[in-house]
DNA sequence: CTACGACTTCAAGCCAACTTGAGGTCAAGC
DNA sequence: GCTTGACCTCAAGTTGGCTTGAAGTCGTAG
């Protein structure tokens, strides 16, 4: 099976060496072995990069990434869970959708000020149902959620 | 107008009075003015609040998102570079749109090892397509992109 | 009019996710 | 067989985004 130096899998995945070195050292990633001093990475690792990036990208931290790989390099989770971060997703693209379209409403709204204009507060109308917890009930200590 | 107390402010946004204080040092927010030592905050930092957690959970840092508002308060950018952040939310959302069907996919495949599975690496060839900016072009120097 | 608790400032601390630097090893091409 | 440059380790540094703590101020309910 033909084996990738650092490099290469760097120059492969847009990901530096030393970003490489760190997924490994965390676990993400796994060499299969050394070449002299030189990991070697098999393919497979550009496939897990890509999923990685894909999580990064969708707001995971490195560890909940690491703990949706099993000890043996698959993605591995029980099935609720992975519905679940799923749906979380979709709620994660619904607030896209929405500041998608504010950006492009002002881009085009020609009200003197967006305060104004119903199509804005609409839209910030929908932000705030996606985006605020709204822990209001029992306001009666010192500074809280902590 | 009405003003509000910090603790108001947090409690109706979900947002901490430290960072609060915090955002108003980077000036995302402003106060309007103090009642004694306190900050009074009138209503529409509740709107500007929203807009700020929408653009933190699509990935803007707290200085993109300064950069978006005018120093009056209101949204302001030229036309395209908004439109260009629309398209650029777009993408984002094409990446959690296959990292969600991917997982709904795991959570549902029968094969053995996701890696044998077409679907999986169909959902992973598109990753690729969406994460990889993939400057290959002149490898031969040192370990370089810094 | 006093006590309480919600506020204030300012400096320091913390975590995640990397990057940088110094100093060293090694494989391959000349 | 020597040089070169791509790799190695390990510790320390950096950035962003907040939080924490100490020490102090002040509005308001009792």
């Amino acid at each position: 099976m033909k084996m990738m130096d650092i490099g290469e899998v760097a120059d492969r995945s847009g990901v530096p060496p030393s970003t490489l070195r760190y997924y490994e050292e965390l676990g993400l990633i796994r060499s299969v072995g050394r070449r002299g001093l030189r990991r070697q990475f098999d393919a497979d690792e550009l496939l897990k990069l890509s999923l990685i990036a894909l999580g990064r990208a969708a707001g995971f931290s490195l560890v909940e990434i690491a703990a949706m790989f099993g000890q043996d390099g698959q993605l591995d989770m029980p099935r609720d869970e992975l519905r679940a971060r799923a749906d979380d997703l979709q709620r994660q693209m619904a607030k896209l959708r929405v500041l998608r379209d504010t950006l492009r409403h002002v881009a085009d709204c020609k009200a003197p000020s967006h305060l104004e204009c119903p199509t804005f507060r609409k839209l910030m109308k929908a932000a705030s149902r996606t985006t605020e917890p709204r822990k209001l009930p029992a306001r009666t200590g010192a500074e809280r959620r902590r």
